[in-house]
DNA sequence: CACTAAAGTTCCATTAGATGGAAGCCGCTC
DNA sequence: GAGCGGCTTCCATCTAATGGAACTTTAGTG
């Protein structure tokens, strides 16, 4: 009867426990029920009432009138100073809102984070293609042109990593084939561009361009959304690799959000 | 030698440490060493170790290769869907750029958070001030024009409460004497919009006027920071009346972000 | 290049905090 | 007003957390 193992064996600190709680939450789960929170996380009832009360005591979660959970302010505070907003994000801020003013198309920059790519920021207006998803959101790295991007130059046994795990697939055009994409990523390596054709979802495609500090780290990669018809390779690569440019010089001098680790 | 409470008698839960060393993150400590997060949350070198590993690993904080710890981009991710910049701050975000263009001033977006104006975010170009604070920072009420909206609107008794701590000085002209920041916040009331000149800081002072939600909820306040010299109030106000306007009707379909107790 | 200080990491006997099943408590519906 | 689902509180049990001390690594110095 070990407490902290009877469900796998896996999380046992009460501090997993806590960030597993504040994990539930996603696009689709803003607000969550206790029971839900249990449920998601397989957490007896009670524990999930001690944690989800220890995190509202301390203002990282919030409890509305009709007793559902909401993530707090003060994490929302806390979490400004991640590097990802304070040195990438709001560095590239400008030069993502121009690219967007250029394009007139749904601008996107991305980063990678624990094996898929984590959108950092999103610009665009009414005329701009829907975005699947957001600003704090992850995408698999197979399916888009960022994602494609920020997969590509990683080392060979990163890629390899990504590769042994099944691809999903979201539409028929998704290459799900390791070797498929291998070859893919090697043409994204030489020609210093990823483009997706409606890998996604039908109708639109995206063109990505990687953000290299110190001349060779990659820290994250910019690209467009657009619809598939009004796609113009060449000229958006252009305007990216200017932009990509830009956001290097922009956030240069800091470092640490190259997660580049050569060993380990 | 109880453990948990050798240090005072308050923190004892792990969670409650977990989230004292997230904590310790702010504008002028984005990067920590173990060594400044123990003495910052005065807890033992070994349990800050302990605390901060688990944090790493679950992604909430980051090492860096100089060993400094930061925020992880995993928190920053969950973060966003917090209430504030999932409904309020997204929704008003293309109010606040036209309320930026309209007036070139520094528009900022507040709410109340813990007994100070959180900044929810801040829209400013080369041509405005300066600003003191940032998209997730913490003013403290009564020293700004969003700050003295959110404070004029609480109830009697939460107006009492921030009164009866000693009010900080930023400037010789940051009103510190309860009796006189009572009858401005009557003013302000009775007006609709609060004024500050030189408050904060020397040269500059802001307008702003509250957002109310369901005819009476009071979520958030609006504000534009300008020279002092270029401040034309009128004018402002009505700007800002109109950007208040659209910002409620933007997220009136939402809720759970007036943090409206009538008692507790 | 040995030497010292400072920072970080690991150990481990002790116990306090965490655990979760069970019982109690709403608020709601039929 | 009995039944029900969701939430809260209890509490005996025991594991995960504790932190002092010892050790290792890194950085700085003569």
């Amino acid at each position: 009867m070990s407490p902290a193992r009877t469900n796998s064996g896996a999380p046992i600190s009460l501090l997993q426990r806590g960030i597993a709680v504040l994990g539930c939450f996603g696009p689709e789960t803003r607000s969550l029920t206790l029971t839900e929170i249990a449920e998601l996380t397989k957490l007896p009832l009670s524990t999930t009432h001690r944690v989800a009360g220890e995190l509202t005591k301390g203002g990282f979660l919030v409890r509305g009138a009709d007793k559902s959970f909401h993530i707090g302010t003060r994490m929302w505070s806390i979490a400004q100073y991640a590097p990802v907003n304070d040195q990438l994000r709001l560095g590239a801020l400008p030069t993502l809102a121009r690219l967007y003013e250029e394009t007139g198309e749904n601008a996107t920059l991305a980063i990678l984070d624990r094996g898929r790519a984590l959108y950092v920021d999103r610009i665009h207006g009414a005329r701009s293609v829907a975005s699947v998803t957001r600003a704090g959101g992850y995408l698999p790295l197979h399916m888009t042109g960022v994602g494609k991007v920020l997969l590509a130059y990683q080392s060979e046994s990163g890629i390899e990593k990504y590769l042994a795990k099944p691809l999903t697939k979201a539409t028929k055009n998704t290459i799900v084939d390791p070797d498929l994409l291998r070859s893919a990523l090697a043409e994204v390596r030489q020609q210093g561009f990823a483009v997706a054709r409606e890998e996604i979802s039908v109708g639109t495609g995206s063109v990505a361009v990687p953000i290299f500090v110190k001349g060779d780290v990659l820290v994250a990669a910019v690209g467009v959304v657009v619809h598939l018809a009004r796609m113009d390779v060449p000229a958006l690569v252009a305007m990216l690799q200017s932009a990509a440019e830009t956001i290097s010089r922009e956030i240069d001098p800091v470092r640490s959000i190259g997660v580049r680790r050569t060993q380990g």
